[in-house]
DNA sequence: ATATTATAGACAATATTAATCGGCGATTAA
DNA sequence: TTAATCGCCGATTAATATTGTCTATAATAT
């Protein structure tokens, strides 16, 4: 049970478009290119973000994508959600109710599933903890973590397409 | 992406065992029969379930599995770990270090990943709420939620086997 | 002994994920 | 206005994971 790496594409690539001026934008290709991925399937997942309005697209020649918003209101969960969908991690098919008990007397009213309102209330601890974390504050986390030389050589390429 | 069902037939059979006297056991054939499961496939979740001390096993006739501790001691996660084992839900595959600049000059040390640190502490909160969630707390909470009749129907089921 | 049960592993069907391909329309630059 | 570049969309494929089944084996109560 994993997230599909679409979602470490997306929030791996949306870092990059975090300081690109909002006239500007980033090309798929670019992104792929600078770190390895496929072409395609990258704009498979651009197309979800842009679908969530996370990012906007600018098509034709020098086109490409930018955010869409403030890094400051995109967090690791919108960007979760916009590529993996809504649905919640446990799948609850209401066993309980498909017990022999109930099999026999069917009038019994369908209650909710304790089990699952554990699960439920336990993925929603874990959202709240992504929704804390946008994408504004990692770029601040980059910026305190990562060599000085290496984000501006990141910026650098990402800008000199459009020089 | 979603837990696979293993681990919803892991918790509603568990319950199950929980007021079964510690000298008795439930058979795969009657837990898969009263919730209208694949018998074969819920030996598998038991075979997990075994192997990670949550439960243990008596073959032979009249076998079946029994809790292999106190209620008490058995979290939500201890379950959903045994079932699904303990690999974290986000991927991080260190796109970073596939980059263009690293592939440049590959003698920069390796840092951990940022976004990677904050998944695996966002997954930490939704297990930490899974891990303050017990089978026995699960017992009280249905004896609370559902009918009476129910739940006294549900352990004649079980415990009839073995009058 | 025999029937019943867990255990283990090989196998198979299905679903999901990851990625490719090809055609379309939009845009820009020449 | 034409050619090249780009995002967009749908169909298709390949690989992998899930959800089972089937068979053989070992343990055990009757």
């Amino acid at each position: 049970m994993q997230y599909s790496v679409g979602v470490e594409y997306a929030l791996h690539c949306l870092v990059y478009l975090i300081d690109v001026p909002s006239k500007e934008s980033v090309g798929i290709k670019d992104l792929a290119e600078f770190q390895g991925l496929s072409e395609t399937f990258l704009s498979k997942v651009f197309g979800k973000l842009s679908k969530a309005g996370i990012v906007s697209s600018v098509s034709g020649v020098k086109g490409g994508y930018r955010l869409s918003k403030s890094p400051e209101d995109i967090s690791f969960w919108d960007v979760i959600e916009a590529v993996e969908g809504p649905k919640p991690i446990f799948q609850c098919k209401n066993i309980k109710d498909n017990g022999y008990l109930y099999r026999e007397n069917c009038c019994s009213a369908p209650s909710s599933c304790t089990i699952n309102l554990v699960m439920l209330s336990a993925e929603e601890k874990m959202r709240d903890y992504l929704r804390s974390k946008s994408l504004s504050w990692l770029n601040e986390e980059l910026d305190r973590v990562l060599p000085k030389q290496i984000r501006e050589d990141t910026q650098k390429y990402f800008s000199k397409s459009n020089i």
